[in-house]
Order: C-alpha cells, then structure tokens, then sequence
DNA sequence: TCCTTTCGTCAGATTAACTGACTATATATC
DNA sequence: GATATATAGTCAGTTAATCTGACGAAAGGA
C-alpha cells in the first residue's frame, strides 16, 4: 500500500509524549498485574497518588485529583471491594468518612513506585544515563512551570 | 489539613509525563475550540495521525491506531458526520470504502500540527531552547527504542 | 466451485469520566 | 438559640471511548 499517513515524520512533541507515556504505562500496569495485582488499573492511580499517609477524605482526593467527587467514589469503591482500602467515620465531622489504605494497598503503592523507578531505570539504560537525567529534569521544569501558571 | 499525599517529593517519570502531556492536550484542544473546531476531541487524533493523504480504509486505520476496526468506526462515524471526513467506495474492493479528509478535515489537520508546534515553542520560551530540544531528541530515542522492540 | 479470509457492521458490555438533585451534618450570623 | 448557608457524601442518569462476539457480503486461493 503506498497510503503512508500524512503525519510521518512531522511527530509532535504531543505524540513523542503519548507514546511513552503509554509505553510506561503498559509496563508498570503489566508487571503489577504480574505480581499479583491484575485488578489494579491506571485510573487507580488518582487514589493512590493522592492519599494521605493517615488516610484522606473523599473530597480531598477528589479535589487533588482534579475530578467531581462522584468519579473519585467511583475509583475509591472499586479499591474498597477489592481490600486495598477501607474507610472509617470521620470522629471530627459526622458527615465525613477517612479513607485509608490497607496492608494489601500499601504493598499496591509500593509496587506502584518500585516499578516506577524499575521502568526509569530502564529508560536510562536504552537512551543513557545521562540524557535520561536531562530528560527528567526538564519535565519537571515544563511541570513547575505548568504548576506556576495554573495553580 | 496535615495530610499531604504520600507521593509528595516522589514524583515518577510517569506522573511528569502524564503532567505535561495532559497540560499539552488541554493547551491544543482548547485551541482549537476556540480556533471553530470544538467538536473535535482528542481521540480523534488517532484518525487524523493515520490518514493517507489519498484517503484509508477503516481496517489500515484501526490497525495503525492500535485498536479495533468498531473503535476506530466510531470516532470516523463522527468525524463525518461533523463533516470533517466522506468515505467513498473502494473501486478495488466492493466490501471496502475509502475514508479521506475533506476540506474542513484538512483545515482541522493543519491546525492541530500548527498548535502542537506552537506549544511547543511555548515549551522552549519556559524551559530554554536548548533544553527543550534535547527534551525532544531523549523522547525521540526513547520512543525509537520502544518501536524496537514492540514492532 | 468451494473454502477461507477479510471488510465492515450490528449488538451489547465496560470503564471512567461528567451533571444535577438530594440528605445529613456543620458552621456562621443575627 | 434559631436560622441560614455551606460542605460531605450519595443517588440517578448520561456520555465518550474503548472492548468482545457474531455476522453478511465480497474476495481470493486450491
């Protein structure tokens, strides 16, 4: 087929992005579910990310993630029926309820950040220590600055 | 509240990819909106990013995109429906019809490559423009290497 | 000609988000 | 202290973007 698409060699930064971040994704997803945690899914990780270590609220974590608290109930009700949290009443607010992780969700966020830094390692073994340092620094100078902006 | 999230300092590859590449997507879509296309989302990108300049078929479009032929029916089906793409009977092939841009497609292509490097510049005035391109040449190995390996 | 593969569609399910409306509890104001 | 307003979480319903399975029609090979 002679039918190449248009954006050949024009790759955005947008799609250089899109593509390792998938490709991160996948892995760190993939190895989880290897280790026993295939229930474990991407969106997941707005919990996880945002969690207290003493537990956090609803609305908290919704707040943080960026999402209406209905889909962080969503999220966190999946996590609850699977044992990676519970959630127990708020003594300071009679409305209220903490979420916190159980022992089989620390050792979700554990692996989570175990692979994480697997996954970076490895980075840096295909494209060099060096560049991938520089490549990590500059994110996060493009992400402090997207932080600055928008606070 | 003294309850900061547990992934406070740790932030992972994943999460500053996720970061820029969200703040990117939200700075072009919303570009675009305002530029008269705000019925074009990012999922479309996946059609727009595969089509030959002579037009595909739906199968060569799924398969480029990495998903199934009834997925990438659905974001043609809307995109030509907005009028954004026609798709013709393949003369070669009587089960085939051949999905191509028509005109507003083609200003809605051009526009997204003129956005994505527009924010990209807009990248370089924040971070410097030696770093940001060598930003893009880590994320162009990087990408190199995943394509390696998972052909 | 007959068998198998391929192209696209129909039907239905799931995930991950959204909005709007609501109850119960807290907090602030008079 | 009574009343008004704000906040925490839930219920119900919707949408977007994927998936799987089953299928009819056309093409291609033996």
């Amino acid at each position: 087929m002679d039918d190449r698409p248009i954006t050949e060699q024009h790759r955005t930064l947008g799609a250089l992005l899109r593509l390792s971040y998938e490709s991160m994704q996948k892995e760190v997803y993939g190895a989880l579910a290897a280790r026993g945690f295939p229930e474990i899914r991407p969106a997941h990780s707005a919990v996880f990310r945002h969690l207290g270590p003493a537990g956090s609220r609803l609305t908290t974590l919704a707040e943080r993630a960026g999402m209406t608290k209905q889909s962080m109930a969503y999220l966190v009700e999946g996590l609850q029926a699977a044992g990676h949290l519970r959630s127990v009443p708020d003594s300071s607010d009679g409305r209220a309820r903490i979420v916190r992780l159980t022992a089989r969700g620390e050792a979700v966020l554990a692996a989570l950040l175990a692979l994480s830094a697997e996954v970076e390692a490895r980075v840096a073994e295909r494209i060099g220590e060096k560049r991938a340092g520089r490549l990590r620094r500059a994110l996060e100078l493009w992400v402090a600055a997207i932080e600055g902006e928008a606070p």
